[in-house]
DNA sequence: GTATGTGCAAAACGTTTGCAAGTTC
DNA sequence: GAACTTGCAAACGTTTTGCACATAC
């Protein structure tokens, strides 16, 4: 999952390009939350973010750390996820293109997928319909094979 | 958008069914949350639920609204949604087969779409993944020709 | 030196819950 | 009358904000 770090270098250089050009200020805060940002592979909530720093002997603050999302946010650095949970779920997206995600309904699993067929087909839609497609987010609840594998077979053990 | 109110009708008694079989009271605030759930065939949150009660006089505690909401998206009698705003949005689904959704990002209107060639790639694309489909959201963020149409034309007024 | 960012604790937001009183079956 | 429902106000959990202090450029 981890493509190597020399990525995570690239990806910083890219927020520093984009902070100076909307006039964001550089911090050692900023910096050390975009690099656990760009470090980390899955989808993770702002908690998460502070539990690993917290558990790390660092110091952040609540406040900064979603200060600093919503910065990144508003950079294009990442992508925002609504689950159906009560907090937000995030992933960066250099290096992730556009993708949709199937997330087991039992163990939470989160899977992430992409096909062309659907995406000219979505837009085909939305064209069809009279507007302009800008995002869009596909989130499948689904139970996946490893979690309930007798459901799946002729005889279930319920 | 009004399919005639002999539909109501008949989504109370599937109501009042489904809530003897899960053993649930019937109550007049139940009764009157539920005929404006039927009534209602626009995507709404609790507090527009509330605030029009409160408009035509009717009294309605807060509390109440949102326990009727839970107990009828249990008795699977309304579909939660979650638009990317801090609340959520609630239709109900007797006579609303599964759709997708297309919101204008500038005037928020709220399209309904639905596509049998979608529906296939999806259940294809979730089985390939090893995955058993149970429920899944499609929303489409977009700009509509009405909220912008210079926009689509070859000159803009911005 | 001015504009911007930080951290704290408090507020804000939609939503949920504990509890005493009232209703349903 | 036992079990459930209501309504109030208070609690909730996540996210945002006011403010005084600190830092970046």
């Amino acid at each position: 999952m981890q493509k190597g770090s020399s990525n995570v270098a690239r990806e910083m250089s890219l927020l520093k390009e984009r902070m100076q050009k909307s006039q964001f200020k550089s911090t050692p805060q900023r910096d050390e939350i975009a690099e656990w940002v760009f470090k980390t592979h899955d989808h993770f909530t702002v908690e998460d973010l502070i539990t690993d720093f917290r558990g790390k002997g660092k110091k952040v603050s609540q406040a900064t750390a979603y200060r600093v999302i919503q910065m990144m946010l508003q950079l294009k650095l990442i992508e925002e996820h609504d689950f159906g949970k009560d907090y937000k779920f995030y992933e960066h997206t250099p290096g992730h293109e556009h993708h949709d995600h199937i997330i087991c309904i039992d163990c939470g699993k989160i899977i992430e997928f992409s096909d062309p067929t659907l995406e000219a087909l979505k837009e085909k839609i939305t064209l069809k319909n009279g507007f302009k497609m800008r995002e869009h987010h596909l989130t499948i609840y689904a139970e996946c094979t490893r979690c309930t594998p007798e459901k799946r077979s002729y005889k279930s053990s319920k």
